[in-house]
RNA sequence: GGAGAGGUGCCGGAGUGGUCGAACGGGCUCGCCUGGAACGCGAGUGUGCGAGUAAUCGUACCGGGGGUUCGAAUCCCCCCCUCUCCGCCA
C-alpha cells in the first residue's frame, strides 16, 4: 500500500493514479478520515501521559491523596477505553480504504482500459510458418504423448493436466537452461516454500485484491495459502527488515509450483493448457535503491528477452497499459509470444515494477550511511512459466511428420535429444 | 500427534509489579591517543505513530493478541515460532 502520509502529502498524484488505473476509490474520504484518526490519537495520548505521570505519583504519596488520585485513574480509565476504542475503529476503516489505493503508474504507462490498449514496444523475428496445416498443443499433446488434459481433470477436475514423458525431461531443461542465464548474474537461487501465511498474501499485496485467486487450505484449521507465484515467498524474504544499502541490490530467482483458482476466467482459453490451475515457474525478484529500480526494470526484461531469444521463439514487447494494470505494478512489461494456432501473440512472461508498494506493505527498508531510513522498490518478473512454454515450443517447433523439434538451447540439457517423437 | 524448555535491542545476555526503552558484555559509529595501527580512553548507537520549520516533546512497542492492575517485559488466558525427547513419516 501507499501509506498514509504518502497519499497526504500527494493527493493529486494519488487521484491521477487512481484515474489512469480506472480504479475507483474515494481519496477525500480517507483524507477526512485521517484527519479524525489525528485529533483522537491525540486525545488518547494526553490520557496515556496522564495516566503515566499519576501512576508514578501514586507510590509516594499519602493514603489520603492516593484515595483522590485512584478515583481519578479509574475514570481517566475509562474515559480512555472509550476513547482508544473510537481510535481502534476509526484505524481499522482507514486500513481497509488505505489498502485499496493503487500505486500510481510511472508516466511512460500508456494510457487505457484493458489489454487491447497495450503498447507494442517492438516484435522480434516474424510469426512461424508452415508449408502444412499447424496442430495446436492440445493436438500435439495427445498425438506425442505428451499432455494428458482427460487424465488430469479426472483426478482433479478442470484445468489441470498431466505433463508426460519428454516434455517433462524439457521442463528441466527450460529450468536448468534459464538459471544457467539467470544466477550468472547475481540473482541467488532459492526453492521457496509455496504454502504461506495470510500476512504473506496482504505483503505482497495479493489480499485483499485478488484473494479469489488464491486457493486457501484447511481454512479451518490452518492459516495458509498456495502461491499464485514465486514472488511472493521471494518477497518474504526481507518482510520487515531494515537493509543496509550497501547490500542492495539483492537478487533472487526461485522454482516453484503455482496455483491460480482462475475464477474471473470461466469462459476463458478453456481448451487446453493456456490458463491453468497449477505450474512450475522460475521467477526473478529484485530489492533495490529507488533510483534503480528503471534501471533494474530494464536489467530484468533484458534477462527475460535473452530467455526466449534463445529459445528462438516469435514475440513482441508490450508496454502494459493503465486499466490492465494490477493494483501493485506501477508499471509492467509483458512478453508475448507467437501462438500459431491463435494466429496471434499471448503472454507467456510479465515484469513488473512495484516501487515501494509491497516495500510499504511488507516493511522493507534500507538504512543509508547517515543512518536515513527510506523504503526500497521491488520488482518481479518471470523467468519462464512452464505451461506457456509449453504452448509456445510444441506449436512454433511442430515439424511436418508429427515430432516436435527440441529447441537448440535445451539439447544440452536433453542429452542432445533433437526431437521429440511419437514413442 | 504426546512431554518438556524457551522467545528481551545488531548479537550475547540480565531483569519476576512502579525508579525499565530496558543492567552488563560484544559489535558498530564518531572523537582522543599513534608516524600509522593494535591497545586504551570518552561519547553515541532501536522502531512505529502524533505534534513541531527544527532542536525536541508526547505516545506505543521486550514473539502476536486479549485480560488483571492506578501502574505489566514481569501476573493470567489464547495463538504463533524455536529447541530437546518420544511417536509417525518422504
Amino acid at each position: 500500500m501507499l501509506d498514509l502520509k504518502f497519499i497526504v502529502e500527494n493527493i493529486d498524484l494519488v487521484k491521477e493514479g487512481c484515474r489512469k488505473k480506472r480504479v475507483d476509490v474515494d481519496i477525500d474520504k480517507l483524507i477526512q478520515i485521517d484527519n479524525e484518526r489525528r485529533i483522537l490519537i491525540a486525545e488518547v495520548d494526553k490520557l496515556r501521559n496522564r495516566q503515566n505521570a499519576v501512576s508514578k505519583e501514586i507510590p509516594q504519596k499519602k493514603d489520603n491523596e492516593k484515595e483522590t488520585l485512584l478515583a481519578e485513574m479509574k475514570k481517566l480509565k475509562e474515559n480512555l477505553k472509550i476513547k482508544e476504542q473510537e481510535l481502534e475503529d476509526i484505524q481499522e476503516i482507514l486500513d481497509e480504504l488505505a489498502l485499496q489505493v493503487p500505486n500510481p503508474p510511472l508516466p511512460d504507462v500508456p494510457e487505457g482500459m484493458d489489454d487491447q490498449d497495450n503498447q507494442i514496444i517492438k516484435t522480434h523475428l516474424d510469426p512461424t510458418e508452415f508449408e502444412f496445416e499447424p496442430k495446436d498443443h492440445v493436438a500435439i499433446g495427445k498425438d506425442l504423448d505428451l499432455i494428458d488434459l482427460e487424465k488430469g481433470a479426472l483426478t482433479s477436475g478442470a484445468r489441470f493436466y498431466y505433463v508426460k514423458n519428454d516434455l517433462v525431461l524439457l521442463e528441466f531443461a527450460l529450468v536448468q537452461y534459464a538459471l544457467s542465464k539467470i544466477t550468472p548474474k547475481g540473482f541467488k537461487p532459492i526453492l521457496p516454500p509455496i504454502l504461506v501465511r495470510e500476512h504473506a498474501m496482504l505483503g505482497t499485496g495479493f489480499f485483499p485484491a485478488e484473494k479469489n485467486e488464491i486457493y486457501s487450505v484447511n481454512p479451518e484449521d490452518d492459516d495458509l495459502y498456495l502461491i499464485g507465484t514465486g514472488e511472493v515467498p521471494l518477497c518474504m524474504l526481507h518482510y520487515d527488515e531494515i537493509i543496509d544499502e550497501k547490500d542492495l541490490p539483492l537478487r533472487y530467482v526461485a522454482f516453484s509450483p503455482c496455483f491460480r483458482r482462475e475464477a474471473g476466467s470461466y469462459g476463458k482459453d478453456t481448451h487446453g493448457i493456456i490458463r491453468v490451475h497449477q505450474f512450475d515457474k522460475i521467477e526473478m525478484f529484485s530489492f533495490v535503491h529507488p533510483d534503480k529500480s528503471e534501471q533494474e526494470h530494464e536489467l530484468l526484461v533484458n534477462i527475460e528477452e535473452e530467455l526466449i531469444q534463445g529459445l528462438g521463439l516469435p514475440y513482441q514487447l508490450v508496454n502494459v497499459c493503465g486499466g490492465d494494470l494490477g493494483n501493485p505494478a506501477a508499471k509492467k512489461i509483458d512478453i508475448e509470444a507467437w501462438i500459431p494456432t491463435q494466429g496471434k501473440y499471448r503472454e507467456i512472461t510479465s515484469c513488473s515494477n512495484t516501487t515501494t508498494y509491497q516495500a510499504r506493505r511488507s516493511k522493507i527498508r534500507f538504512k543509508d550511511s547517515s543512518g536515513k531510513k527510506e523504503y526500497v522498490h521491488t520488482l518481479n518478473g518471470t523467468g519462464l512459466a512452464m505451461a506457456r512454454m509449453f504452448v509456445a515450443i510444441l506449436e512454433n517447433y511442430q515439424q511436418k511428420d508429427g515430432s516436435v523439434e527440441v529447441p537448440a538451447a535445451l539439447r544440452p540439457y536433453m542429452g542432445g535429444k533433437e526431437r521429440i517423437e511419437r514413442v
